[in-house]
DNA sequence: ATGAAAGCGCTAACAT
DNA sequence: ATGTTAGCGCTTTCAT
């Protein structure tokens, strides 16, 4: 056991102050009321010592810990990250700190990581995970507030925030329109994917509003580059007319502009390829660079972070809150 | 003000059991001597009841709080995430719970953060970062055991885990010249990166060893795939007869063996290639997916969380840790 | 305006 | 073997 060297107490800030722990209590807080000389010799005194409040001792007596836990249910990947920063960024600079739990996609480690929150009197709760498909809520409703970020509850009585997917699709379709674009075809992900079919059936319904149609039934496949090449020999196939490709990720973009590429086509001059997700890794190395749509994970983050505040406030917002994405516009269109 | 219904204290549970709080405190504890009948007397009760400990109160009467932070300098990134796993899945299952803080590049947002920790009585701290260069310490030793992961700090006095970046660079020199490769190049990232020097430096002094030395002298560029693809026309240039190369990243060796391709070599056939970092979006997209070396980060946070418990315990290790890194091998050599 | 004192829920030393 | 009690460091009435 490491010897830690003794912290400097309320009550040697007191002592120095010439006041008593009471008052030298109110004087850090601002509370109550008292001669403006004595509040800043407290503080004087704080200073000198280096005081720092003990938060162990003041969540005891509160109640309050000034902490969130931060549940991710299946790992931590690539979505979840931006998520948790924006979270982390929100809390971090109100003053709460955050619990990182994984739970690594088992119900056990869940239940066990949410206790351990509790126990340590967390404030609220955040749960996020990798994909957006709806999840069972958290065992029996949790004595604190709870915000589902990107993976929501499929409990309505909760409160979750995902990213509005099919405005996001719309917006790349409106895009490809505006440019000029008339034969637009639909490239998905795996159909089980709540994303994969969100983001097919947004583009679909932007083309409806618009009077149009896609050139051909959106073809499902991989969250892949390999799939994306792959859809590239499919489509010419069917339609070689095709002049524009709306794609549900930046992998399937990326390998769908490679495979048209390298079957002659030049992008975006004959065809114009959006993907999703903005990832930099695939937008940036693609050839040419990718349009793409943006969820603003991390403002998501932050917006969930405030919703989960105003709860612990006595505000709580239930519901889904959609998050609306941005469109990255690159040279792919 | 959400009102969090009142929790089951230990008073309760020593009322329920029929004894005093002393003995269900040590009951529940495995403290002490009592009669086994006691024992299970008391556990029903918290069960019954549903118990669950306030660990706030027992930090502040304990002084430790079973708390570790968790410090990323320079935001969280490719790199970090792995390590804050393992950190997180060993910590986590010895009833530890971390404290995520991202100082984001930020001095000030560090020394913050530090204070914070410290006001929460945390036992120890975990410094990471996304790259291998090493850093100045946090500011005046902190009073609890601090161990630097993946990003050492430059006082050898303080505890720092990091991969071995140049026996991973060797092994992957020694898998080529054992696939019977003779013309090995080498091509680097950013010179200014540690990690770029550290690993070509490693690749040249394996292939020394084994009384070779490189095609040509190493090239040094960016971490991406541009690079590599320009990487693959400068060597083909100088020397048209490189038959192995080594690549200080994924992205670069993809990049390079699409270059080799488009020049019209065919990988491996005519040339191996080995990346670095074993990054599945880099090497399952490559064609032919690439053989790459692992820096095994997760085991490196995990061995980081080890080094810091048994800091906490008294048996401080400090110096510079090397964790090893291991070799995947996939078809492009 | 300031001080005294009662807890917050628990652990641990000391009594019984 | 079990109970009693004194804090851990702070906030917050309630006196003065």
């Amino acid at each position: 056991m490491v010897d830690v060297p003794s912290r400097v107490t309320l009550a040697e800030v007191a002592a120095m102050a010439g006041v008593s722990v009471g008052t030298a209590s109110k004087a850090l807080n601002d509370r109550g009321s008292m001669r403006e000389e004595t509040r800043t010799r407290v503080r004087q005194a704080a200073d000198r010592l280096g005081f720092q409040i003990d938060a162990v001792a003041r969540s005891l007596q509160t109640g309050r810990s000034y902490t969130v836990g931060m549940i991710t249910t299946d790992s931590i990947g690539r979505f979840s990250i931006p998520v948790m920063l924006g979270v982390e960024d929100t809390l971090g600079s109100g003053q709460m700190s955050v619990l990182l739990c994984d739970a690594r996609d088992d119900r056990i480690r869940e239940q066990y990581y949410l206790k351990t929150l509790l126990s340590r009197r967390v404030d609220g709760i955040i749960v996020t995970g990798r994909r957006t498909d709806p999840r069972p809520p958290l065992g029996q409703r949790p004595p604190v507030p709870v915000v589902y970020a990107f993976m929501p509850s499929n409990d309505p009585e909760d409160c979750s925030i995902v990213p509005d997917e099919a405005d996001g699709a719309a917006r790349a379709v409106r895009h490809l329109l505006d440019t000029g674009r008339e034969r637009v075809a639909l490239v998905a992900g795996p159909e089980r994917h709540h994303s994969a079919r969100a983001r097919v059936d947004g583009a679909a319904e932007a083309l409806a509003a618009e009077g149009r149609t896609p050139v051909l039934e959106p073809v499902y496949g991989e969250w892949s580059e390999a799939w994306g090449r792959q859809a590239a020999r499919i489509l010419l196939r069917r339609d070689p007319e095709v002049d524009a490709v709306f794609c549900a990720s930046d992998q399937i973009a990326r390998g769908l502009a490679d495979g048209l590429r390298e079957a002659g086509r030049r992008v975006p001059h004959d065809v114009a390829v959006v993907g999703f997700d903005n990832w930099d890794v695939m937008t940036d190395a693609a050839r040419p660079q990718l349009t793409s749509v943006d969820m603003d994970l991390e403002g998501l983050g932050r917006d969930a972070a405030n919703l989960l505040l105003a709860a612990i406030a006595g505000e709580p917002q239930p519901g889904v809150h959609l998050h609306p994405c941005r469109l990255a516009i690159r040279s792919s269109t």
